[in-house]
DNA sequence: CAAGATACGTCAATATGGCTGACATAAATT
DNA sequence: AATTTATGTCAGCCATATTGACGTATCTTG
């Protein structure tokens, strides 16, 4: 039956270059290999928590909330806004879900009681523990044949792709120089 | 008005290790800092297209199936369903807009009549390099400190990333060992 | 050649997760 | 006291995904 061998479906000419044993590119390249690992490897590495989110009646959106809200304990309701650059009505859905089901809590702030500070529950911690614990076993595996150095560049490379005009509060603390993660700055 | 200083939002004690300056991560250590990155960094990467699409009246699905029939010309039909993993009812829309307005054409298969290769337009051709550009400049931008050795581990970790088992056949000429790109197995 | 499998297209209904606009309430600020 | 801020919520719209069913052209096979 004509076994599709993809012989013709091999990168078009204008993506001649930037590629093999990666030469130094030539200006006005396009970068189309790291464009496509980019997509692959991001589908893939949300799918693993996407799969064991189904479990839960979850999508990706209650992911996202919970994870934050883990890291970032107290977060506000707005803070989780500028991260997640969706609008209230959008967070209000999932978020409800997560409190109704006791995944997270939240707490009036001390200082300005309007605030709702949100924290995760056991139960929440357990969920977005699980679903780190299966996306770490992906970057620990990718990083495998990569040394401590090689890490850091991958790092290095990831935060430099992030815009760094205006950054959220939390972004702030992830992009501040030189240090892997926000917790160093404290 | 109680400026947040988000000193009380720094990750919480769970996140303890696999940072500062990457010591070697301890076995059960979760990578909340590259988690937190491929996030960060495919958001502003994939952001980038999607405000140049808003202007053509397009979304990030759009995108997707012209760059897969730009990047690998003749795709039929049941490959481009392979590689963006969806259905052949969503599919079925948005690939009927790029034809209608000229991005994409279909041609009959020679071998099997029944298939409708698609190729981009020369319309198709300028968009997508467009799109590409604009996620060019970003990756080279991020690129800019690092060496071409580490650009190289760069896509390592990235092609690492990708689920290997069950490729489909544009996944397996991108993942071909050795080559950058399916070009060199031709 | 007839039967069945395959490639593709399409109709209909549904779910998720975004969006805008409008409005309400409580608490802080001025 | 008036206003602004932080949050929540109602109502509706849109894009993109889903499943199931069905139709048609074409290739493969007994």
């Amino acid at each position: 039956m004509a076994d599709i061998n993809f012989s013709h479906i091999s990168p078009d000419p204008d993506s001649r270059a930037s590629e093999g044993r990666s030469p130094a590119p030539r200006a006005g390249d396009l970068r189309w290999d790291i464009i496509e690992l980019l997509f692959f490897a991001y589908r893939d590495f949300v799918g693993d928590a996407d799969h064991e989110l189904e479990v839960f009646g979850f999508g990706r959106a209650h992911h996202r909330v919970l994870h934050f809200v883990h890291r970032y304990p107290g977060l506000k309701v707005a803070d989780l806004l500028d991260v997640l650059r969706i609008t209230k009505q959008s967070l209000g859905r999932v978020l409800k879900q997560l409190l109704d089901e006791g995944y997270i809590v939240q707490k009036t702030g001390n200082n300005d009681r309007r605030q709702r500070l949100l924290f995760a529950t056991a139960k929440g911690e357990a969920l977005v523990a699980k679903l780190a614990g299966l996306q770490t076993d992906r970057i620990n595996r990718a990083l495998g044949n990569i040394t401590p150095d090689g890490a850091d560049t991958v790092r290095q490379f990831l935060r430099a792709m992030i815009d760094h005009d205006d950054p959220d509060k939390v972004l702030e603390t992830i992009l501040k120089p030189g240090a892997a993660t926000a917790k160093d700055q404290a």
